[in-house]
DNA sequence: GATGAATGAGATTTCATTCAT
DNA sequence: AATGAATGAAATCTCATTCAT
């Protein structure tokens, strides 16, 4: 009779509003102070007791987990909207839209790739197919691999978190050069690509490497 | 074999040991716990106490300053060599060269580029040149800027940070889609170019986004 | 039975219950150790976690400052009441009065006049109405000024920090001599008296000379 | 020859030299800041190395009371001084004085009166001697005591302390104020005045109560 | 004897998390 | 269910004192 809060079963309705109204205030207070920003911040910007921010997040570390889902549940949205594009351009299309909407969430993007979670497969796997296509129309060059465009995004990532307050579309121009070198050539690019094995160890290590203890 | 790059009065010998000791302690810890590792914690590594620690930096702030001025001195002497280089390959065996040494260095590189230092400048103006001489040579495509240099070098920053502690060689092949972007082509980059005054204020904006208060 | 001083909104019961025994653990280990007391040992003292104590009063100082309002609140209670005595009296019980008090709050007394607070003035303001009023009754002589009854007041406090612990009533022998010396007589006071402008300076000054930094 | 500047043995010379110079330092930096300041600082204002400064003070106690001596030793020359003049003006003579005196060394009068010392009791003597001579001449009510004189230093101490910095004059009014006090009068003073004994006890107490542990 | 580098206990303050109201 | 008071570990930094040079 009683609902379950967690994932899994629907919330009530005041619940869910608080939980929306926690997740909304964490992206301005992380953007606004960066990931170190106190829960209590976050509590008091969404207007509620810190007490029912922890009974909605179980932690600071759940509450993040749960941003990045949105992010990524998003990402996925517009890999799945580019897969639909014409003449192989929706890979230059999500790269782009991609970041775009990545840009409004600078605060805690060194945490968003981080998780071992499906999503992130899901995102791959969707970036892998765009990448066949491109690569079917001739847009991209041959020797490009699905583990380059992963570090692309860790590139972009870079870009944007030194740049975004001051200069909010530098990155545009940083994936124009990143797009550029993805384009046919003559000669292929001198070093072997990631493999895919390394990248998941890569992701999967993040974490650690972000939260010491 | 590193040079002290203090300059008031030489040290005396043990102090100028421990010194490095802790200079070393804090590549080490930084790069394994992030830069949010206790200063106690490098002492400890170090093997001195906390008191002397504070007694060579006065604050944890002037231990990281004193590690960026070590990087950035490397670096420029990196840039001063290069530029003696031949057909305009300088700009290239620069970004491998100096990518390859911050790699040893990830747990603080976000605050490296940081500092509005006049060692940043200076590097800046070397590349600067590095990047005329690969023009005029016909390596580098016109319409690419100093700035976008700078990009790049956030752009390998975010790799680094996200791939060394398992694939730590995976900026290479980075790179070598960065250079492919740089080589000449037929179109133009869409984008305009950050301006040098933007990225000026990148550079001085940098800081603060790292440490909110 | 103490007031409490705050303004804002009430404590929660237990909050304000907390908050006075800290207060009151506060009294008592200045008393006993002077203000280089550790606020862990007032927290141990008020059997409160030390960041209960941090809750209340964000920083030391504003413990001390607190402590310094509610004796202010009951000096100044006790100057309106020794304004309605008749008989030009007042002074001389309020002296007496304000000094008993105090000697029950040595271990801070240094800081407590320092404040250029309203509650100084309105306190100065009363014990100039009180020395009007004395000496329209004779019992004070006519070339002594409000200022004068400052110095008293420090006067005070000098055989109160000195004497307090082993001879609690030594100072009101001393304000015998003080009051005697204030009684009319043949001769006036060889030297000038403080300007009030100078004393606004040393209640101003009060609180660095005692706080070096 | 050498004159004994310590205890036991004579100094060598330059020792004595260093000596004085930390002495000096010490006055100069408790006055600008407070008993609080470093001892480092001290050697620092002295121009010798701090291991020089314990090796002549094993303790910042030490140090202290050496000052303390040096006060004593020159108020009790201005005692035996005042001793010497005619007519029952040596006690007024000697509290102008040593006041004036006292208002050099205002950093660490707190401490001046605690030493348990042989020179204490020298001082109180003299005064004693002042006192009932003054009293011969009529000068001084004769319910006055000499545990009273020592009060009235702790109250001109207080004002000291207070206005010093700001009004380094104020000190004489208030002792005007404190003299007139001390003039024969028609009524005694209502409280009995402090023991000798108890006085002792205020002396060898005063010290625990500022130094906590 | 002089120096100042080294030491480490201790002080203040922050913040994720728990739990009484 | 919501609140926010309480908690205490941990972090940075200071300073009297010791001891190698």
């Amino acid at each position: 009779m009683t609902k379950i809060t967690n994932a899994e079963r629907p919330l009530r309705k005041d619940a869910a509003q608080h939980r929306q109204q926690l997740l909304t205030a964490a992206v301005q207070v992380f953007n606004e102070q960066g990931m170190d920003a106190s829960v209590t911040e976050i509590a008091r910007v969404a207007g509620v007791g810190i007490g029912t921010l922890y009974r909605r997040f179980p932690t600071k570390e759940a509450l993040v987990d749960a941003l990045i889902r949105e992010i990524l549940s998003t990402t996925i949205q517009m890999a799945r909207d580019a897969v639909r594009s014409p003449d192989g351009v929706g890979l230059e299309r999500f790269l782009e839209a991609s970041s775009a909407y990545q840009a409004e969430h600078a605060g805690y993007l060194r945490r968003l790739w981080n998780t071992d979670h499906e999503m992130v497969k899901t995102v791959r796997q969707l970036i892998a197919r765009l990448l066949v296509d491109a690569k079917k129309h001739g847009l991209i060059r041959h020797d490009l691999t699905s583990t380059d465009l992963s570090l692309a995004m860790f590139s972009l990532l870079g870009v944007l978190e030194a740049t975004l307050p001051v200069a909010p579309d530098a990155w545009r121009r940083h994936l124009d050069l990143l797009i550029a070198g993805m384009r046919p050539a003559a000669a292929d690019l001198p070093h072997r690509a990631l493999s895919p094995a390394s990248l998941d160890k890569v992701l999967a290590t993040h974490k650690a490497s972000l939260r010491p203890e």
